[in-house]
DNA sequence: GTCTATAACCTGATAGAC
DNA sequence: GTCTATCAGGTTATAGAC
């Protein structure tokens, strides 16, 4: 009865259209992508994609949604849990962050750029207040009550996500090639905590 | 008697769009700013635009190369500089950065998120690939050869210019105003290169 | 559900008066 | 140099046939 799933030919239009609007939101920007784009990508009709979604401004949204779970799924609930170290968190996120994005690296300078055109629309998804009440922040600075929990933070975001959003000119000009670029990141999944605890003996 | 106090008297109309240009192409981006914009912006008439820049990308192109000058302008004389110890040049680069970016925060979420959507166009006014000859690279290499020059690339970068990308994010919802996020940064240009030193003892 | 055709609107750029 | 008016082309979204 039911119809047999093959994943890759048989797949609905509603999720074709997610698909190719995730690559072309993705490539050019929301202002920059037209959704004739978006439904030459998907091999549809652009009437289809306003009878699936209501309009460009919705389907944007989903996908951001989808995004900006992604990004925060990995972190907010590492820095919430109160039953681990400040070391095993650290930890986790560094490693929950370069594992997604290694599948995902577009995700932070996507949420970055979008939320940069769109101050205050999208920007209220983001938990940013509830990070100072976090278990993360109180572990923090109780061990180190000189440094900044947000000092904190640019250092273990900058380490781990920075080299996502800088890796398109890293890419360009064959400076490190996506395959010796995701190589590093696994290094750095390593390498990260130890310089973290490294740079924790300084302040 | 004192010169005219008024900014806007003072100034030629084409500094006028020049100036509008900046503040909108910032704050909108190329693809979701209209010309008119910038000419209300300048309080100026929109056939002005194209009486003294030829089109909106003529405009953009100046914008954007002013961008990239002060963006590279206090990175790359100083990673050639032969005359200088590499611990000195992480310390002036540091100091550079910090010092300039506090100006123009503005300045790396603008050039990241427009070279996204332009790939290709103004990438190559990037000098990535004569990075991997110079002096800095060559330093690195002496003084670790087990660490790749982009990984420490990506660290650099990562403590200094990061914090500026995520600047929006930290400065919505009150965990760090403006004001405090400058002076931490401050903070960052003495503590950065005692980290990196730090680290660099780990591998 | 899917398509073609088109409405309704917006945007970059220019013509031409002053 | 500066303005108003307008053109030509492009864009989102919908109407209506199948």
């Amino acid at each position: 009865m039911a119809k047999k799933k093959k994943v890759d030919v048989d797949v609905s239009t509603e999720e074709k259209i997610k698909i190719a609007a995730r690559t072309v939101f993705t490539r050019k920007g929301y202002a920059a992508t037209r959704t004739r784009d978006i439904a030459e990508e998907a091999g549809i009709n652009l009437a289809l994609l306003n009878y699936y979604f209501r309009s460009k401004e919705k389907l944007f949204q989903m996908i951001m949604l989808e995004k900006m779970t992604s990004f925060l799924g990995a972190i907010v609930p590492v820095f919430d849990n109160t039953s681990i170290t400040l070391e095993q968190k650290i930890e986790t996120i560094t490693s929950n962050y370069i594992e997604m994005l290694n599948e995902n690296p577009d995700i932070p300078l996507f949420i970055l750029s979008e939320l940069r055109t769109n101050p205050g629309s999208l920007v209220n998804r983001l938990p940013v207040d509830r990070l100072a009440q976090s278990s993360f922040f109180k572990q923090l600075h109780k061990k180190k009550p000189d440094l900044h929990p947000t000092q904190f933070l640019m250092n273990l975001l900058g380490l781990t996500v920075f080299p996502f959003v800088m890796k398109p000119i890293l890419e360009y000009g064959g400076l490190l090639p996506a395959k010796a670029f995701q190589a590093q990141m696994l290094q750095r999944k390593a390498l990260i905590p130890k310089w973290i605890k490294a740079m924790m003996k300084v302040v």
